[in-house]
DNA sequence: ATAATATATCGACGAACGTCGATATATTGA
DNA sequence: TCAATATATCGACGTTCGTCGATATATTAT
């Protein structure tokens, strides 16, 4: 059974699979369906989390804090954004499971989700 | 020198960092700038590029059939869009550097550019 | 030359996105 | 209790995105 495209890395569906599978041109195999849509939708809302240079940003400054953690206070001087504006990325990146968030007091501290972004990473390179 | 953000893979910028950083609470360390904003837009661009479902069922299909290369005509009905909307998308992979374009003839057959995924991938999960 | 076919490009339209200022909520200190 | 501060939420805006139908381009066969 490995015409099925599925390659499991933490319970995900991968992108690409290791893959050899037999139809010629213009007689599509169907029956495997490649990625399932539902699949198809859950991973692309991961990486649009990821598809926007001030998030990303966000992401690097986070993983090189101190405790690998930061505030809002810290994002919206160097990002040249408005803190309505950072609130909403980290909100966003909350949502994808990329970034924790623990409220101490009147800071809310951001951190990287530990394996969310090599979940993400094996999804590309099943095997690397 | 390791308090820069920077670790390259494939001569580009990864998103976190092997890191420590010095820096007290709402005392950004300015000097390092993390991410640089152009590296950012260009990392984006390239995510922009997975964050539609639809593309991801392309790059499925695409790295699933039996050269590794599609043509258009396959990927019209299973994916369930017209013929400009494949040809929409493909494109902007392409131009993404995700996929290679090679008409023969009538067709146009797309491929996976070997190592694009991966090295998105790299981007992701620096060291594993 | 003409017809048929595969693909690309164009123009339009609605939906989603990134950003902002204004405001609401919550916590701390006087 | 009241003021100050950090963060979240709201409403609005211009822009970008995904999709489509119509059309243009290119290649092959008649």
């Amino acid at each position: 059974m490995s015409t099925t495209v599925a390659i499991n890395a933490r319970e995900e569906t991968a992108l690409v699979s290791a893959g050899d599978t037999n139809s010629p041109c213009c007689v599509p195999a169907h029956g495997q369906e490649a990625l399932e849509a539902a699949a198809a939708e859950a991973l692309a809302a991961r990486f649009k989390a990821l598809a926007d240079p001030n998030r990303l940003r966000i992401l690097s400054i986070v993983s090189s804090s101190p405790e690998a953690e930061t505030c809002v206070c810290d994002l919206s001087e160097p990002l040249g954004l408005g803190q309505p504006t950072v609130s909403h990325h980290l909100k966003i990146m909350v949502e994808a499971g990329l970034l924790n968030r623990e409220k101490r007091g009147v800071w809310a501290y951001y951190s990287l989700v530990p394996g969310a972004l090599d979940s993400l990473a094996a999804t590309l390179a099943p095997k690397a």
